[in-house]
Formats: C-alpha cells, sequence, structure tokens
DNA sequence: TCCCCCTAATTTTTT
DNA sequence: ATTAGGGGGA
C-alpha cells in the first residue's frame, strides 16, 4: 500500500482516495491522469473496499483500455478479471451478448462499422426509391447518428419540416433493416443496452448493485447518450448508487463535432452531486516557457471550468516561430530543424510533426521522402478496413448469420461468379415480397438467375459444414481457399500484397483465440460454454435464470462471434511503416494523449488552423484554440511553431494570415526566428467566407511577385476594378496563352472565375 | 463485365 | 492535387 501511494503528489494523493462518493477530477494535459485512475482502483481494492467485480472503469479508445489493464497488473498481483474494463462500445458488446435475448437480438447479431453502416443505408435508400441527391446517405448517416447518440429513436425526434420529417422517417426504416438482418452500428450498442437496462428491472438492478465503483476516462468526451449510460450503470439518484470517479479535461475538449458534449461535465458536478473536485495541475511533462504559452493561450477562451497548470522542470526554451514563404519553403527548414535535432543526438520517434489536416502531411511527406529521413505517419487505412480483408471478414459474418444482407451483398459476387445486377434484382424483389433476407429469399428466384444464386448457398453452406468442428484460424483458412479469394488475388497483377494480408488474417485468428482464452482448438462455431460464477445469476421478470455479462468473452460469446466483434471494435493498426525509430507525422487529434521531446506544429494559418469551417460553427474557435492547447502540451522540451505565407491547398495557391493564436501567446515565451512581419489583423474576419483567400497585404507584395506570371501582364495580388463586381483581387491565375483566367475576390459578391481576355477589368494601384 | 473518363469534394476520428 | 464514385461505352 505504502508503495501504491508513494510517488504520487499531494493533488493526485488525495485524489486516488477519496471516499466512496462521485468526484470529478479536472486532470490537465501531462498531470498524471492515467495514474491516478489505476492507482485508484488498486487502492479501493486493496483496502477492501471494493471487489475486483465491482469495478466498471470506461475509456474511448481500446489502446486506453488497454493500457489501464497493464499498469493495474503492473501495480497489483491480482488478476484482473472480474473487472470490467473497456471501451463504451467493448462493454456494450459484452452485456448484449450475454442479454441478447432480452436485448431482442440474435446471438450472433453482428457490428456494422462506419463504412458498413454507410453502405447499409444506401442499399436502404436504392430499395425505397428515395432520391440520393435530396437525401445523401452520408448525411442520413449522420442524422441517425446524432439522434442515437443523443438516446432518441425515430419516434422520439422532433421534426418540424417535411424533409427532416423524411429523415425521421428513413431513420425508422433504417433500423428496422438492421433488426431484420441481426445486425447493430455503433451507436446501437450503446443505445440497445440502454435502452434493455432501463425497461428490464432485474437486470439494471443486478448491474447496479454489483459496480460499486464506475471510473470514466477523457470525461470531457461523453456524449448525452454515454452521460446517461453512465447514469444508469451507477444508479445515480438511488439511495445505494455506486460512485463515478470522472477524469477529464474540458480544455481539451476537441471532439464536440462527433458529439461529445463538454456540457457533461458541469452537469456531472450538479446532477451527481460532486463534492470533490479535484485539480490536478501539476505537469510532469513540459518545460516552463511550454506550459506558459499554452496556459496564456486557453486563457482566451471564455468557457472554462479553470485550471493552471504549472511545473517544476524550470523555464527551459522558449518556443522557436518561423515563417516562411510558402509550404514547400517551410517544409523545407522544418527538415533541417529536424536534421540538428538528430545530429544533437535527438531520437526521431521523439520528434512529432503536427498539423491540423491530413491533407498537409503530403508537403512534408515529400521533403522527409527527397532527405530520406525515415517517418511514419498516422491515421492512414486500418487493418481491418482493408477491402480484401472486409471481403473475408463478410463471409465468415454470413457464415454466423445468415441473414446479414450486407454481407451478403459484398461477396455474392466477389469473385465474380456470374451473378449481375439482374439476379441480384430478382433476388431482391423475392426478400421483399417475402419479407425475409436475401439469402432465404434464394429458392423464390428462378431461371439462370436461381441457379447461379443457388451455387453461392452450396458454397456458404459447405464452407460452414467443413468447418463446424474446427478452431477459428483454420475456419479462416477454409473460407479463403473455399470462397476463391485467394485464388482470385493471384490472378490480379498487383494482388500479391492483399494475399499478404489474408494470410495475416490468419494469424490474427491464432492470435485472437490465444489471447482471449478460447483455447487453439477450441471450435469456432460452438456456443458459448455458459458457467455460473458465485454471484453471477440473475433471475429475470419472466423467471428465468441467466448468466451475467462476466468479464470473459469466452463464456457468452463463440470464438467467430468474439472474433467478428473483434474485428469491428479494433480495426486494427493504422500506422504506416512501423519498427524502426522514426519521425512521428500526425493530426493534432491523434496526437492527443501522446507526447514527445520535440513538437513541430505546422501551418497555423488562419483558414487552416484555425480551421475556415470553425468560424461558421458556434463555439468554433474556442474549440480551434483548445485543439491549439492540446498541440503545444504535447511537447516536452522544444516547440517549434511555424507558418506560411503561401499555400498550395487543393490545386490552389492560397494566402493565408499568420494564426490568430500567435498574438495570444506570451512574448516572454516565445522566440520568432524569422523577423516579425506586421500584419493587419483580423478586420477581413467579420467579411464573407470568400474573403479567406484574402490578397497578401503590402508587406506580402514581395513574394507575390515571385508567383506572378510577368508574360500575361497580370499577377497574382494585383487589385483591380470590375464593372459589376466592384473592386476585386487576384488570388490566381490559370491557363496562358490563348485563354488565360484568373481567380478573382470580390469580396462581397465572392470568388469569380474570369477570363482575362473577355473580361473588362481595370488595374489598380 | 470491365474499364475509362468525368465530376465533385476535400477538418478533425473512435467505436 | 488527388481521389473516390458514378455513368457510359466497348
Amino acid at each position: 500500500m505504502q508503495n501504491l501511494l508513494h510517488n504520487l503528489n499531494a493533488e493526485q494523493l488525495a485524489a486516488v482516495t477519496l471516499p466512496a462518493q462521485s468526484a470529478l477530477i479536472l486532470a490537465g494535459a501531462g498531470s498524471g491522469k492515467t495514474r491516478v485512475l489505476t492507482t485508484r482502483i488498486a487502492w479501493l481494492i486493496q483496502t477492501g473496499q471494493v471487489s475486483p467485480s465491482g469495478i466498471l472503469a470506461v475509456t474511448f479508445t481500446n489502446k486506453a483500455a488497454k493500457e489501464m489493464l497493464t499498469r493495474l497488473s503492473a501495480m497489483m498481483p491480482i488478476n484482473t478479471r472480474g473487472m470490467w474494463i473497456g471501451t463504451f462500445h467493448g462493454l456494450c458488446n459484452r452485456l448484449l451478448r450475454a442479454h441478447h435475448r432480452d436485448a431482442a437480438l440474435p446471438q450472433t447479431f453482428q457490428i456494422l462499422d462506419s463504412q458498413d453502416q454507410l453502405s447499409a443505408i444506401k442499399r436502404l435508400l436504392k430499395q425505397m426509391n428515395v432520391d440520393d441527391e435530396k437525401y445523401p446517405p452520408r448525411n442520413l448517416m449522420y442524422f441517425i447518428n446524432g439522434a442515437k447518440d443523443q438516446g432518441l429513436r425515430a419516434k422520439d425526434v422532433e421534426a418540424h419540416d417535411d424533409y427532416n420529417r423524411k429523415f425521421v422517417e428513413l431513420y425508422d426504416l433504417y433500423d428496422q433493416q438492421c433488426q431484420r438482418e441481426g445486425v447493430v452500428d455503433f451507436a446501437e450498442l450503446l443505445l440497445r443496452t440502454y435502452e434493455l437496462l432501463s425497461r428490464n428491472q432485474p437486470l439494471r438492478e443486478h448491474y447496479q448493485r454489483r459496480f460499486r465503483h464506475v471510473l470514466v476516462d477523457e470525461f470531457q468526451d461523453t456524449n448525452d447518450l454515454q452521460y446517461k449510460w453512465l447514469k444508469l450503470m451507477s444508479g445515480q439518484g438511488q439511495v445505494d448508487s455506486g460512485a463515478v470517479f470522472a477524469v477529464g479535461d474540458d480544455d481539451q475538449s476537441i471532439y464536440a463535432f462527433r458529439g461529445a458534449n463538454v456540457g457533461n461535465m458541469t452537469a456531472f458536478e450538479r446532477e451527481f452531486r460532486v463534492q470533490n473536485l479535484i485539480k490536478l495541475e501539476q505537469n510532469y511533462r513540459s518545460h516552463g516557457h511550454i506550459l506558459d504559452a499554452a496556459n496564456i493561450l486557453i486563457a482566451n477562451n471564455s468557457k472554462r471550468l479553470g485550471k493552471n497548470l504549472r511545473t517544476d522542470a524550470g523555464h527551459g526554451e522558449q518556443v522557436r516561430i518561423f515563417e516562411s514563404s510558402s509550404d514547400l519553403q517551410e517544409a523545407q527548414w522544418i527538415i533541417e530543424q529536424v536534421k540538428n535535432l538528430i545530429a544533437e543526438g535527438w531520437s526521431r520517434s521523439e520528434i512529432a510533426l503536427l498539423y491540423r489536416s491530413n491533407a498537409q502531411s503530403r508537403v512534408l511527406e515529400h521533403a522527409l521522402f527527397s532527405s530520406a529521413i525515415p517517418y511514419r505517419v498516422y491515421g492512414g487505412q486500418r487493418f481491418f478496413e482493408r477491402a480484401e480483408i472486409k471481403h473475408a471478414i463478410a463471409y465468415l459474418q454470413l457464415m454466423d448469420n445468415l441473414h446479414n444482407d450486407s454481407a451478403f451483398l459484398r461477396v455474392v459476387n466477389f469473385p465474380t461468379r456470374g451473378i449481375g445486377a439482374k439476379a441480384l434484382e430478382q433476388l431482391q424483389d423475392a426478400a421483399r415480397q417475402y419479407n425475409c433476407s436475401l439469402y432465404a429469399a434464394v429458392p423464390y428466384v428462378a431461371g439462370k438467375a436461381g441457379s447461379s444464386l443457388n451455387g453461392f448457398i452450396k458454397l456458404i453452406e459447405g464452407a460452414r459444414f467443413e468447418t463446424q468442428n474446427l478452431p477459428l484460424q483454420e475456419m479462416v483458412q477454409v473460407v479463403l481457399d473455399a470462397s476463391g479469394l485467394i485464388t482470385h488475388y493471384q490472378n490480379e497483377k498487383e494482388g500479391a500484397d492483399r494475399i499478404e494480408n489474408l494470410e495475416q488474417l490468419v494469424s490474427a485468428a491464432t492470435l485472437f483465440v490465444s489471447e482471449e482464452g478460447y483455447g487453439l482448438d477450441a471450435p469456432a462455431f460452438l456456443g458459448p460454454q455458459a458457467q455460473a460464477v458465485a454471484g453471477t445469476s440473475i433471475t429475470t421478470a419472466d423467471g428465468i435464470e441467466i448468466i451475467d455479462a462476466d468479464a470473459s468473452l469466452t463464456t457468452i460469446m463463440s470464438p467467430l462471434s468474439a472474433f467478428l466483434s473483434h474485428a469491428s471494435l479494433e480495426a486494427g493498426d493504422n500506422q504506416a511503416q512501423a519498427g524502426q525509430d522514426a519521425l512521428q507525422l500526425m493530426t493534432v487529434h491523434s496526437a492527443k494523449g501522446l507526447e514527445f521531446d520535440a513538437v513541430f506544429i505546422t501551418g497555423l494559418e488562419e483558414g487552416l488552423f484555425p480551421h475556415e469551417n470553425s468560424a461558421k460553427e458556434e463555439g468554433g474557435v474556442e474549440e480551434e484554440r483548445r485543439l491549439m492547447y492540446v498541440a503545444i502540451t504535447r511537447a516536452r522540451k522544444r516547440l517549434y511553431m511555424s507558418f506560411s505565407q503561401t499555400r498550395m491547398l487543393h490545386g490552389q495557391t492560397r494566402y493565408n494570415m499568420r494564426s490568430r493564436f500567435f498574438d495570444e501567446l506570451p512574448d516572454e515565451s516565445i522566440k520568432w526566428l524569422s523577423p516579425k512581419i506586421q500584419q493587419q489583423q483580423h478586420s477581413w474576419f467579420a467579411q464573407p467566407k470568400s474573403a479567406w483567400d484574402a490578397a497578401p497585404e503590402s508587406g506580402n507584395n514581395k513574394i507575390a511577385q515571385n508567383f506572378s506570371r510577368p508574360d500575361s501582364g497580370w499577377r497574382i495580388g494585383q487589385n483591380v476594378a470590375h464593372a459589376k463586381f466592384g473592386e476585386g483581387v487576384i488570388v490566381n491565375i490559370e491557363g496562358g496563352g490563348g485563354s488565360t483566367r484568373a481567380h478573382i475576390n470580390f469580396g462581397k459578391f465572392g470568388m469569380k472565375l474570369l477570363d482575362l481576355s473577355v473580361a473588362k477589368l481595370e488595374k489598380l494601384g
């Protein structure tokens, strides 16, 4: 015990040893948040206040959950079995599997990832003959997810006009389609669990009695439904409710765009009667100047719970700021600095290049590639999202759940087996007529189409028969061969990588089976061997005794179902190149939670960071500022910030002003590596959105001339006047020779593309 | 059925 | 600049 609390500071110690009541921990960046969370769990158990089964710890990412488990097992000798530690979605999956009957789901229900969900929606729109121009599938998806994230079913959504009524109607139809097919999307996992426990008193009381301590990581990222879910799980408001230990940082709330509601923090304080609000303000990561910059910057936000980080590490170095004339030059400069750092002995993997949007990585990558500096870009495609893997998974899904129409359609003609659009149309008609799945509709299709479809059915059923007693990894191998996927890619000229990936799927299955404790010879199809552990049985309303969703998946899911869940819920690694000591490139969003010795924050320009779209959104700029705060606080020892006067974006050169965030940094903590050019500050910001491409101010004209085309007689940056549109500025020139056209920003008339040989333009200034 | 060309869109991301 | 997706032709 002494050991456990030994290295904590006063704030951390206070948080860890709080009484068993709900508490809010405001944990600043680098303040030892995960440590407090895990030590709290260990302390509760070691002091005998709770048994491991009374713990429910929730995170957002699998990575965070894994990290917590690892640290806990290092801290305590006891096994972590019995503790519920996982993501919201993972825990819900477990609950729904265990109580699938009460949740009205098939035991083998399958989870749609975002791709699957979108294609399910497209399919629905097609079937309903809905114009997907008028009702874009993507928008419908946002609509549905947005509603579910607030805990609303179609019947609960208010629509005030016909357009929205159509969305609501489609939402309802979508849910019906999912139910028919035995599939659930991500938001549904949470909503279904919430509804299950709301309506089923014995189940609800069982879990509420069980979970004495509910701990939540990254609480500022919770959405409305997750908040309600936590209330329900802890039994908030009831006599003997569990205690919720919420850890979060309102200053690092950067996911409002996907439904996160920072307001949950104040709601939590109020509704859970929080007596204990503890701020962790001691930072163990960054040097003083870096921390000062972060503190002063974030102080510009109005809606804050209030917090100020401090460090014992001393001032350290100032933040270095560099202005370049072009994005290419910016990249060159960064590479120079990186080379210097490496020469000084800094480790490549301890240097990060951060940017606001993925598109910005290209220039940096190009420059790094030319300089032969190893780098790694985060955020690419992930293993289970690859097309060939999705195909293989679809075969497995279909074998486990014949009514999954998404899976059916994905592979019915892949590899091609002569089942074209016509045959599928017949099949879909039959399915509609008999209100059944595509699979079940096959016998109703006559003729040539019917026989080719029958061939597919034979294939699936043959594979099912052949693999019924095989362990998962062998089943996967059989499916790869029987489906013809391997043969298909062997015949494709660039199929070698894909085959390699498919082989990796077999390894992934092997690894999964052994890690989850199924045993390498457990048949993949075999149902769970439910075993009642003492205290885990519940008697439901209709008098049936069932086993609760114990921590081990093996008791509630077959290896195949578990593996398919795993494929959806943990899409796998998304790091392009792993292994060697490489520079780290990522968006600021993906950098959250990470730290590096040296950090470059690049592309700090108005329109990019803060992003132009943020100006339109309520609270958008404050969220961008929090994003900037996250970026700054990633750095331990050295921080660089850079911006460029011109930048190639979407094939057009943009003239941006330096980010307003520079003006919010304390002078003492920053050092301009290039002369600070006086710019006209942000007066344009109130102008219409087209003004984002504003012309360079006088101080930048030198640059504009570099990019001009003297032969045309016109140049970028030239001020012009037009009879109808008034005064404007040439932002870009394209073409040349016979037809030269110019993009001209006419302020309130917006951007126009005019032919310079035709348009009557007068040169000004 | 496949392939090529045209168009449109392009903040951030996990599950 | 780049890419994804749709439509039309071979």
